[in-house]
DNA sequence: TTTGAATCGACCAGGTTGGTCTAATACTTG
DNA sequence: CAAGTATTAGACCAACCTGGTCGATTCAAA
């Protein structure tokens, strides 16, 4: 990245990174074009090589603006003296939306480099790139009060299938809302059947006498 | 499809087969390269159209066929007498891994068909992938006994919880194996593990008395 | 009026695309 | 063995798309 792109107006900017983490999430880093970017961010060619030298660069710059925001805005705020593994997570799926429907791609772009080459990344993206994975972890599991969970299921696996269940959740509702602005969506009776389900796993995984 | 391609010896159709319900999977139609296909089955460039008369002839055979395995090789065995729910999903993965594993494909690209423009394909394709929908929901819902589960929880989102978590096991198996061929694996430790986690949600989403 | 940063999109060489065709090989039948 | 047919690989084609360049233009500041 060079300093011609950062001192663009914040709107631009911001339009210009979401238009090259979509095509970058749905197609990949190859076969990502970036004519389709360009015209997805409505500038010309020209001015994309103007602000970033080349692809690869365009692409690692994302990388980084990603494990930044995630970093920053997701999973710092994570309120881990929350030991009740259900609470905490109800509270990180707000957080989530949250993000998500200010910065749409950037859960899909990450999540992709999964499966990325990394062999290639300048170091330093390497271990922001681990550290993000280890907070991700430390953040869901870290301080949880076991003694919450009914003592006859196996915690580790409850763990899963709440999780599952939670993901099962988010995934139906990406569908469900496939082609809306999340911020067009009146969420409030989608968070209300959303407690509801958490209600259910909580009587069914949580022992009777815990509250 | 012509006559020349379903006269090849049947492990050549498959390796064509494979090769094209891979390619088309993880590419799109529009994407998915002939020469990829070709050479990720080990035939020449000629062979493919002298098969079929182009991408699209061919796209079209895999989905009829696709159509016709799942509709037949799993579907149609599910055992809609057995009304206990997740007794049913139980022997339905089961099932579903029996075909995977012969024909790691087919899923993902039938899935695929989902988002993909029906728009131009012939009639009776549509008709026929339609019923196949309607048939997989029957296959889950028709005539699950609702008194097993607890009466304090909506049995709807039980389901959906029920369902969530099954996809969510699969989905962590799949990532686990990715590369491996899954004959090379040793099932049976899986299958205990999932019948582990189906024992919990049985004593969690069930009433007490029900058995 | 002059400067130079910002912008666009035509353009480039290189690569890939779906699809064709030739020429060689394999197989069958006389 | 010969003749003919069925099967095959991959060179080849025009059309298109790729990442990246560059000259032409605009426009605000000096």
């Amino acid at each position: 990245m060079s300093e011609k792109f950062s001192s663009l107006e914040v709107e631009k900017q911001q339009k210009i990174r979401n238009a090259a983490l979509k095509v970058f999430a749905e197609e990949g880093y190859e076969k990502a074009s970036t004519n389709k970017i360009v015209k997805e961010a409505g500038i010309g060619k020209g001015m994309l090589f103007y602000y970033f030298k080349s692809k690869y660069d365009l692409y690692l710059y994302l990388i980084e603006y990603s494990l930044d925001l995630i970093s920053n805005n997701y999973l710092e705020r994570i309120d881990t003296t929350e030991s009740d593994f259900i609470k905490r997570l109800h509270y990180t799926s707000k957080l989530k939306m949250e993000v998500f429907d200010e910065n749409p791609y950037v859960f899909t772009f990450i999540g992709t480099l999964f499966l990325a080459d990394e062999s290639q990344w300048p170091e330093y993206l390497k271990e922001r790139y681990a550290h993000l994975r280890s907070l991700a972890h430390a953040k869901l599991y870290d301080n949880i009060d076991y003694s919450l969970f009914r003592d006859d299921v196996d915690v580790e696996k409850a763990f899963h299938l709440i999780q599952w269940s939670i993901e099962g959740y988010e995934e139906t509702l990406k569908k469900r809302f496939k082609n809306q602005r999340l911020t067009e969506v009146d969420m409030t009776p989608l968070w209300d059947e959303f407690e509801e389900y958490l209600h259910i796993l909580k009587t069914s995984f949580y022992s009777r006498e815990a509250k």
